[in-house]
DNA sequence: CATCGAGGTTAGCGCTCGTTAACCTGATGG
DNA sequence: CCATCAGGTTAACGAGCGCTAACCTCGATG
């Protein structure tokens, strides 16, 4: 069953532009894109302001590269989940794909808040590129999810779909990390009620 | 069963101030609090920029309006709910608030989406109210859930009722009402995927 | 050791935005 | 028939914003 993984876990200290990217994630995701000043951002990683500019072309860039940043490993790593599990069935992808949201949902809560929050503040190109890497990782979750559950049409699945993203994606909702019992328990909490949803999706669907 | 209830239908036009708030709720929910300038709002009911100074006292107040408006409502629709339901049984109960919930969510996509987007927004006192309002609505519900699911320990009851939200908070993100299968049969699916959900938190609860 | 570029700094420009001021108008009621 | 007032208008102000210009500093390099 377990197979040995390449993780690619760094050692060394972050760059100056990722920690940039982290901050304003944080911030964008606490005050909104138009509610963070540059300044505010440079402050947050000791630099003031206009010093951002030896970093990113501009504004509009942080949040384009972090929103297109987080379509893009989301999709792939989902299409990294399917390959490895396909073999032992529909069903260990499935909860491979839900492992692998929850993740990200517990790991990254400003990505998860800016992921569907700031996304008409990006240029057309930029729009277009994030909506297209979201679709496909939709697409993908449908055809698994249609796979266990035969039963569920389409648009069915695909409702269901973005039904349970919601329910994945609540976690910024849940207490600030201290009245939660624990990660591993939330993973779980979680992760049930995601494959009850597609159930009883699935369920009388006539 | 069915109980004659008095529906405040109204047939009368909508004022003047509540033409601006659904105009100002869409907008806010399109592009953000401060991505929609005054200019904007105004234009979108017909008025210019500042005329809206003689309806409110400032953009503020129009969000604070809305973001209470929808928290009460949601508050009191829940207590009457729990009082018209609950000599029938905790089920029947759970399932009212839900149903409360999804036509909530169905009919009023753009409030849903900035009541969980732009409450940091507010003056101190609004959002503390606010935050007020969706704690007596949460507790409410865990009450119930907790009624139908005794498995459950409270903080998990409380994460999955905010689990559970955010799931039927997706709306906005289903199809622009062209790909939907129907109203009717989004809300079952919905319905369904809630109750599978707490079904599934429920379950082995070690 | 001189040079040079990476990565900062502060000053300030130009624009947008929320808000106020001053004025207008048409329906209403004594 | 005139006063009033609700509900508009346009002009403009002041603050804050993203961004650029100009300058500084310091470690690496030939």
């Amino acid at each position: 069953m377990s197979r040995i993984v390449f993780m690619a876990t760094r050692t060394d200290a972050p760059t100056r532009r990722e920690q940039i990217l982290k901050e304003a994630a944080r911030l964008f995701a606490e005050r909104g894109f138009h509610g963070v000043g540059v300044d505010e951002i440079g402050a947050a990683v000791g630099i003031s302001g206009p010093g951002l500019y030896r970093h990113f072309p501009g504004k509009d860039a942080m949040l384009a590269e972090l929103l297109v940043g987080i379509s893009g490993r989301l999709l792939t790593g989902a299409r990294r989940r399917l390959q490895e599990a396909d073999e032992v069935g529909g069903e260990a992808v499935l909860d491979s794909l839900i492992e692998g949201h929850i993740d990200f949902a517990l790991d990254d809560r400003p990505l998860i808040t800016l992921h569907d929050r700031e996304l008409d503040r990006l240029r057309d190109s930029d729009r277009k590129l994030v909506r297209q890497l979201q679709r496909q990782y939709v697409e993908l979750w449908v055809e698994v999810v249609r796979g266990v559950y035969p039963a569920l049409t389409e648009p069915a699945a695909r409702s269901a779909v973005h039904s349970v993203f919601g329910l994945l994606n609540s976690t910024p909702h849940l207490g600030r990390a201290g009245s939660l019992p624990g990660r591993g328990a939330t993973a779980d909490l979680l992760h049930r009620m995601a494959r009850g949803a597609f159930g009883s999706a699935a369920e009388a669907e006539a």
